[in-house]
DNA sequence: TAAATTATGATAGTCTAACTATCATAATCA
DNA sequence: TGATTATGATAGTTAGACTATCATAATTTA
């Protein structure tokens, strides 16, 4: 799934990637279409959720007509679909970037954690935004058209961390009892889920009034790297 | 906030208490009615979530009019809401119930522990219902009506945990340098959030056939112990 | 390049579900 | 018993997803 931005290509822009040159002028202005359209309704959903969104405005960001877009998404369920694949990639991409980085297990670690804090904090509207979009598929009566790929990403992204473990598993800094992939669904579970602003907000006022988000997600980084360090 | 079932009181039953022989009877009346609302709001919302349900369905369940319905809950949403507050209750009654429990504080936060699992387990509906009702609720444009009592009752939960972890750091069953309120936090975070089918259903895939949730569940509950034990 | 094909966007229309208004009837109260 | 209030049926309004139509524009192809 090649990201395409706002900015439509020009013809005389030198192309050496062949599968779109293959491609005739007219798949090729649908494929930049149909990503220009994911990538504004992404942005719209994150702000505002699926339900404030109408198809009219995204037609309206993405510079098209309602009918038009109805062409390229005749429900609005597959482009919830996905726009949440899309938002779920960088997730991937960067903890990919991370695994090929430099020092022990333990430092990978702790640096695709404090990354993933970072990606959280700063991107609080991401993860409500993925956090909204599973609750919704739960509740479809027969599963959403494409969820395979989402559910594929997510996957991904487990198995990204999978080596990780092995390795600290194997050079001693990590528990030899704890299980790899039982360890890395604890990790998606723990950190992946501070989307939600009500849990957030409770959790703030709950807490000393000094007491940051951000503090208190490294106090549960430091809790979870306790658990399994040797 | 008293739960009323959906036998409706007889007249003839005798009363004790006070506050209820108070009421005229169209006061009653009323009372036993919005329970009645609620409790078949939250029921059907568990099962479908809030936009399957229509305001049509819960007045056919409650064996009233649609026009009735909105004469007590003018807007969706706070049905939403009042259904919400009353599926949290439960959780909050439970872990009262446990903090009276006997044992020293690592065994009884373990039982309740177990039995937080249990309830995840058992009643996973309830929980993907919750994550749906903290997702729609923090979407709207102005705070929910009623959503502070909400709140209030997660709060209530938070600080239930509290004594019991000061009763470990206490009795040196837990590490003296752990904070008591992150802690719970990290607690409620961790182990209240396994609602999402999706997501249970994408780590049944990713973990080995043989791993059930309840596998996995405890699995994450010795890691968290662990991290925490003195 | 011209004819054939396909894509577009505007517009109007359908359908569903939340929500409102009305009103005759029934239950409660004084 | 007469006054007040609650109920439910019904019809109507509105918003938003989705469909149908069609004249026009872009692209392809002969």
């Amino acid at each position: 799934m090649t990201l395409i931005s706002t900015k439509l290509l020009e013809d005389d822009i030198l192309r050496t990637d062949n599968e779109v040159m293959e491609l005739s002028k007219r798949q090729q202005n649908k494929e930049e279409r149909v990503q220009l359209i994911i990538q504004e309704a992404e942005r719209l959903f994150i702000e505002n959720g699926f339900e404030k969104v109408q198809m009219q405005d995204i037609a309206d960001a993405a510079g098209i007509g309602v009918a038009t877009l109805f062409r390229y998404f005749p429900k609005k369920d597959q482009l919830i679909v996905a726009a949440a694949v899309k938002n779920l990639q960088p997730t991937l991409e960067r903890f990919e970037q991370f695994m090929h980085g430099e020092g022990s297990a333990y430092e990978r670690l702790e640096a695709i954690l404090n990354h993933f804090f970072e990606m959280q904090l700063e991107r609080t509207n991401h993860a409500r935004f993925r956090e909204a979009f599973e609750s919704y598929a739960s509740f479809v009566a027969s599963p959403l058209p494409g969820i395979e790929t989402y559910i594929d990403v997510q996957r991904q992204i487990m198995q990204t961390l999978e080596p990780l473990i092995e390795d600290g598993k194997r050079d001693g800094s990590f528990r030899s009892d704890i299980d790899v992939k039982v360890t890395v669904v604890t990790i998606i579970n723990t950190f992946g889920t501070f989307g939600n602003n009500i849990m957030l907000k409770s959790h703030i006022s709950y807490l000393e009034d000094d007491i940051e988000p951000a503090v208190q997600l490294r106090a549960l980084k430091e809790m979870f790297l306790a658990s399994i360090r040797a």
